[in-house]
DNA sequence: ACAAAAGCTGACCATTTAGTCTAGTATTTA
DNA sequence: TAAATACTAGACTAAATGGTCAGCTTTTGT
């Protein structure tokens, strides 16, 4: 069910790119930018190391391209939502979206969660004030949602903060998660664990679950 | 208010290995096991390198005294309880003590979140079952909670995935939360990010939230 | 068909890295 | 106070790493 490229008619360069790509995710969401090793990045593409820098000028250029493709990741409906929609459908359909991309990306989560641990140390002023700008966007229609009496009142930033460690979690700590229950999650377990998050996030924000979370 | 050590009568190793340890978990929780440099620990130490090098006979060896150092952190009130406890009292206690931790210990949290992302490589197999086997006992006294309708029904585990996820939260992606607030995050703040969390966690089971954390 | 463009890669290099060695200086202990 | 232990530190090394280069082959557009 996740979303995979159509393989007709791309050229050899192009399918390189996207081996190397795949494989630096992983490798990167392993080690992290300093950690990881382009000889590793070209073993697990199938491909020798100077054909990685043939591609790609350098590790970091790589690691950018990489981190500027799963910023998009981050890219939802939520964005667009206005005082007049519904916070009940807009919120979990959110997070329905998170648990999604955890689900089918889980190498872009850890690679961002690292990126952020590390400091953030790439992202650059410009991607941090839009970020930011964003934020007080989406707070502000939920502090509208609040005063229109739709939502309970609460701190819209905790709000947006829990959505995220929630539902990444899932992706982050997924080692952890798969040692605790004793096997992996499949498509139907991360079904059942969105409605859970959803009903426990909407319940603590005084909002009742849309029928299609139940 | 975070505890630290007393001083006095400390031999010079001591003091040392304390430097050593303190500015290495700084380095691994910003670059992870394979990208911390030994070198950039001894200068954080402000020591040379073959000091540390003399204290801990590898980098290796430096990051698993760390690591141990950390799991024993997890450690709380919340091991011992059981089914005749108060499950408000303690979740709410859980979590405030886990925010706590994120809040005293933030690269520490960051080291445990890089290796359990990392794949887990130095957590072995005894911290594995024991883990496990904690699990397991913590799940069942929260199924007894629930058979005898002291909290809503709910799978067990999500509920504590969802309590670490969103308290490590605080700690792990501190510099984006830093971002996004425009400001950091001070005693008081976290005082009501504690609140707010617990709030959500106890209504969304169904419990009322203890006078203490309102 | 053919030239230009795109793709490929082994050999190589400068730098960085964890860790050693040796030779010393403080500090503790008997 | 002498011997033993603990600590300090510069010089060094072997291995690993990111990256270059020059010459090769394959693909593509006309």
């Amino acid at each position: 069910m996740c979303a995979s490229k159509n393989y007709k008619e791309i050229s050899i360069g192009e399918l390189n790119r996207s081996k190397i790509l795949n494989a630096a995710e992983k490798e990167f969401a392993l080690h992290g930018f300093k950690g990881a090793r382009v000889q590793q990045i070209a073993d697990r593409a199938e491909l020798p190391k100077t054909n990685v820098l043939y591609y790609f000028k350098s590790k970091e250029s790589l690691y950018l391209a990489l981190l500027e493709d799963i910023l998009r990741l981050w890219n939802s409906r939520f964005d667009e939502a206005t005082v007049s929609d519904d916070p009940a459908e807009v919120l979990a359909q959110y997070i329905a979206d998170k648990m999604e991309i955890s689900r089918c990306r889980p190498d872009a989560s850890k690679m961002f969660a690292l990126e952020i641990i590390n400091g953030a140390p790439n992202l650059d002023t410009f991607f941090k004030d839009q970020h930011a700008s964003w934020m007080a966007g989406r707070v502000d229609v939920i502090k509208q949602w609040i005063d229109q009496g739709k939502l309970a009142a609460t701190d819209p930033h905790y709000l947006l903060f829990n959505i995220w460690a929630t539902s990444q979690h899932y992706a982050d700590f997924s080692i952890q998660i798969n040692e605790l229950r004793g096997k992996s999650m499949t498509q139907t377990d991360f079904a059942e664990a969105t409605n859970n998050l959803v009903k426990l996030i909407l319940t603590g924000c005084g909002l009742s679950v849309p029928t299609e979370f139940e």
